[in-house]
DNA sequence: CTTGACTCTGTACCATAGTACGGAGTGTAT
DNA sequence: ATACACTCCGTACTATGGTACAGAGTCAAG
């Protein structure tokens, strides 16, 4: 049975530059729910590859599976309870703050760092890398 | 043998808030030096702690174990050749650009999920977390 | 109606990043 | 000089996030 737009799962991992064990992984897992089968194969949806995307991008900006798998929950469950959806994003959104301003400073750190190759009257063993999250007196 | 700002490993665990274990792990894993040991005992210079945290707070932002390594690695080999440095630094702050970006991506997705319960107007279904890496058109 | 590529389930295995623990040795305060 | 907390090393175990594989079943093209 083929219709179009219906993907098997080695096309969907293919397409979603993954593993087929991995999405079998997610899917025991919970982070892919499992599609319909039509008889003993499992067919999925194309909006399938942009969620494999989704994980796997959230992965690389810190998020565990377990947190990515909030993130997703937030769209899938249409009944969710609208207070529910908004105290989660509103955490999930501070945690990106932080993250962002956490790699801003890193950033920044780097910077100086390579500026001590660029600019030779430093001498490379005071570049501050290590000075990155560090509080000294008020931040 | 105790001196003014040597720790122990206990001390230096404690102080920056990981396990004793997770110091041995690194220093194992060549992400700490060790240090000079009186007798049978390790001691640590204070700034050992700034490390440890340094290399905890870089896990949080997405790098991994041997990533974070070449970020201090950086600082640490003194005789670096300048070139290494700038290359290296250039690339990770390429990566911390990208990472930036696509926090803020899914932050504006999440923004707009949250107005989605906070405006009505819009059902739940629509909102567009998945959409967060999606390219359409021109990006 | 067979063949061959693909998929199924289940289990085993891998790397990373720790964490726990046993049994022995050390350091120091009293 | 002995008690007790702390440290040593080595090895085993854990959780997370996959990957691999065996042996059976399925699909569809020829």
């Amino acid at each position: 049975m083929k219709m179009k737009s219906l993907l098997t799962i080695g096309k969907l991992a293919s397409a979603s530059n993954v593993n087929i064990e991995t999405v079998r992984f997610y899917e025991r897992k919970g982070i892919l729910k499992q599609p319909k089968k039509q008889g003993a194969f499992r067919y999925y949806p194309e909006e399938y590859i942009s969620r494999i995307r989704f994980v796997k991008r959230s992965q690389e900006l810190g998020f565990t599976l377990k947190e990515t798998q909030e993130l997703l929950d937030l769209k899938i469950k249409e009944q969710s309870k609208c207070s529910d959806v908004l105290s989660k994003t509103e955490e999930k959104i501070q945690e990106i703050n932080q993250k962002i301003s956490d790699l801003k400073k890193m950033k920044k750190s780097l910077k100086s760092l390579a500026n001590c190759c660029e600019d030779r009257n430093q001498p490379l063993s005071d570049c501050p890398i290590l000075e990155c999250f560090i509080d000294k007196g008020k931040n």
